[in-house]
DNA sequence: GGAGCGATGTCCT
DNA sequence: GGACATCGCTCCG
């Protein structure tokens, strides 16, 4: 009989902010760890639980952003660990993603979803991210604008499925998600 | 409820 | 010029 995750017990686990180390490692370790990370918006009170995310590798993965190498758009994927990477896509909507691998490595996590906003597209429309503001911001700062925090929570189950709404590859299993809470 | 499709800007071959 | 890591609206059953 599975158990809730939360509480685990009455005490409040403290809030902290997901390290740079967090963030060196393969896409698809980083999606599984960031499943019920709290994606937030320190300044206008804005947070909400990661409940679905892609991995996308810098390399041998035609459906990555990287996958032709760097250019001006893409540059954030191929910098630092854990920055943002905001792109434009389809005329009106923003993905955002988060940068992985040590710097200099391609490689990032798109968030698909989080409690209250499913879809890319609409995560990023409830948050007011677009990639004139948010593109390139550091997660890992206490002072930036948009923060990737800790709070404790551990999922019980972690779904796996091929990715959405890609062309090439699309069997891979690279898309994580926790399943719907009773 | 599911398939089909138009909207619409930017990037890259 | 075509493709695109999307969404919401039609239409059809």
């Amino acid at each position: 009989m599975p158990r809730k995750s939360w509480p685990p017990s009455k005490l409040p686990m403290p809030r902290t902010i997901l390290p740079r180390e967090f963030y060196v490692e393969t896409p698809d370790l980083v999606a599984q760890k960031l499943l019920g990370k709290l994606l937030v918006r320190p300044k206008e009170g804005k947070e909400a639980r990661i409940i679905e995310v892609e991995a996308y590798f810098g390399q041998n993965d035609p459906a990555s952003h990287s996958a032709a190498g760097k250019t001006a758009r893409n540059a954030v994927l191929f910098g630092p660990p854990g920055h943002a990477y905001v792109y434009f896509i389809y005329g009106m909507y923003y993905c955002l993603n988060v940068s992985c691998e040590p710097d200099g490595q391609p490689g990032g996590v798109l968030f698909r979803g989080v409690e209250g906003a499913s879809g890319p597209g609409r995560l990023c429309k409830a948050f007011g991210i677009t990639r004139e503001r948010d593109n390139d911001v550091d997660f890992t700062s206490r002072k930036s604008s948009l923060q990737i925090l800790d709070d404790g929570f551990v999922p019980d189950d972690i779904v796996v499925t091929p990715r959405i709404g890609i062309s090439k590859d699309k069997d891979r299993l690279a898309r994580y998600l926790l399943p719907h809470r009773k």
